[in-house]
DNA sequence: TATAATCCCGACTGAAAGCATCAAGAATAA
DNA sequence: TTATTCTTGATGCTTTCAGTCGGGATTATA
């Protein structure tokens, strides 16, 4: 698994959904989220449409338009917006359980290779399947401290 | 980490190498490895050479020459060979060790998506680290079992 | 010493992926 | 009606990946 810098945004555009994330229907701008995080706007746009086809988020468009989360962030693993956005967690995808795709040995079963990589899938899929959005905000707020404003991009 | 075609054929080829490697200088030709693993022989000459000059093999060249382990294969990790061919283990580079980049964020130490990354770098280093070639060709046998020639690949 | 087999080295190529940018359209609050 | 926002699809540039190619250096053997 390796992270492209899709996958960094779209992580950290859901850090401020998920800070931003009320029972009422709050939304963010793209733009906001752009300039606090630094990312391309045009780029963002891309990104945040794709999590809202994956069934992420949801938007409204027009003057008081913005994205926010579809459901509640503690039911959003990093694995399932990983999956979405980079494919998959596995080393190989001949190990991969969604994404599986059989690979040019003759005899998978029998391939060394591929049992130490189902032990690396395993290990990575195990943490990402248990970290959710909100526990990502949640070491965002101790990380950081009790600040104004503890998302804002500072160069 | 992701393993591409290039590190697979690292790893299969190290695997006959290894089964191959005895005390005195036996030497095994790419040929030999290029038909028994098939993989394409311009592009394995590539990975071997990378190899060798990674200090993971020496060789021999003219009519009887080849390559073998320049170690004994329990002292050769899959996390060298792998970091060697492929670059970081790290799903990230801001929390790789050895091939460490500055990410964008504004506080490294700080950044949440970062913590959570180090735990997967970690649990792939740990595996990886661990499971030496030695083992690797050892899972091959028990794996595929006493055949005549355990490596043959069979289309 | 000639030769044939082997490794050695760097350049090259075609396809795909990655990181965006852009233009124009559709919805909507004020 | 208008300004602001999301929506969609096309496009462009750069880098990586997988693999090929030509020609050179080395060496066992006859």
């Amino acid at each position: 698994m390796k992270l492209s810098v899709r996958g960094e945004y779209a992580l950290r555009a859901l850090i401020v959904l998920g800070l931003d994330y009320i029972e009422d229907d709050s939304v963010v701008r793209i733009q906001e989220i752009s300039t606090r995080q630094n990312i391309p706007k045009r780029f963002l746009e891309q990104i945040l449409n794709d999590l809202k086809s994956a069934g992420l988020l949801e938007s409204k468009r027009g003057i008081a338009g913005g994205y926010r989360l579809k459901r509640p962030p503690e039911k959003i693993s990093l694995a399932e917006v990983i999956r979405h956005i980079e494919g998959p967690l596995a080393p190989v995808s001949c190990v991969s359980e969604r994404f599986y795709e059989k690979c040019s040995c003759p005899n998978e079963d029998k391939c060394a290779i591929r049992s130490v990589m189902k032990e690396v899938r395993d290990a990575i899929v195990r943490i990402l399947e248990d970290v959710t959005v909100a526990q990502l905000c949640e070491r965002v707020k101790t990380l950081q401290g009790p600040q104004t404003n503890p998302l804002d991009y500072i160069i």
